[in-house]
DNA sequence: AATAATTAGTTACCTAGGTAACTATAATGG
DNA sequence: CCATTATAGTTACCTAGGTAACTAATTATT
């Protein structure tokens, strides 16, 4: 019984935070998902949508949406590589410069969302079992 | 930054389980939220479509949706109550009859799944951060 | 008793994420 | 060198879940 209830548990856990994040970023006019590519954007530089897809752990189609929505938005290009295959996705000057603010948001609710004690903890535990699905 | 992460983690795992419990139920024709329901009504008996959302935590919508489909597989039916913008749900006589065969290949799932130790801790952890949220 | 407010459920429309089938380019093998 | 195979991205279509606006029934108020 206790199975079906630490995976209720979690889905709902996963999303409440998700409706949370959306919440607090409704002013900004970004959705949560958009928010994960900027973020990365932000620290890894320009990547391919093969390489966020791969790297947020999300199939290439939705990478694909979420994009070209962010492309509308004027807060992402996409710059084709030498392989014409590919599109290399760098953030706009208008989202370097609108990132601090959307930073801080983030930050103020994680703070106010996570968990006092236990983070590391609980962390610990998730990755050690996101691993054993592999 | 680690509160980015545990965040990500949360999340992917969410959704990793998801797809493993979709995955498994192919062969029964369900998806995940559907055996959820069933689930719950097995183990409740008949229930309005009010006290399911509150029970999954999921809104009214989503809920409407997810019995219609089930009302056409024939899984489950409405049956109006006393206050008649109340429906009642409840399980079929094929529901019932198959239920056994479905919750054998979840339990089968969870057993691969989920982490050997370290659950009953991972739980009381999520449910305690659950808890902080409202 | 008649009107106003509340509640259960539905409909329409949005984002998130998945698979399958497709296009265009690149890499490989005969 | 050409044909085959693999890869990056897109499109179409599916479920999951959310909000807003609606309908119909019930409860509260005056």
């Amino acid at each position: 019984m206790i199975n079906h209830e630490l995976i209720h548990t979690l889905h709902q856990l996963s999303r409440r935070l998700t409706n949370k994040l959306n919440e607090a970023l409704k002013p900004t006019g970004l959705y949560g998902s958009q928010w994960a590519v900027i973020f990365v954007l932000k620290n890894k530089g320009s990547l391919t949508q093969k390489e966020l897809s791969e790297y947020l752990a999300v199939e290439a189609p939705p990478m694909t949406r979420t994009i070209q929505r962010m492309v509308k938005q004027g807060y992402v290009k996409q710059i084709p590589g030498q392989d014409k295959r590919e599109k290399r996705v760098e953030l706009t000057d208008e989202a370097h410069a609108k990132y601090p603010e959307w930073e801080k948001i983030v930050i103020e609710l994680n703070k106010s969302l996570l968990p006092k004690s236990h983070k590391e903890e609980l962390y610990q535990l998730q990755k050690s079992w996101l691993e054993q699905l592999y």
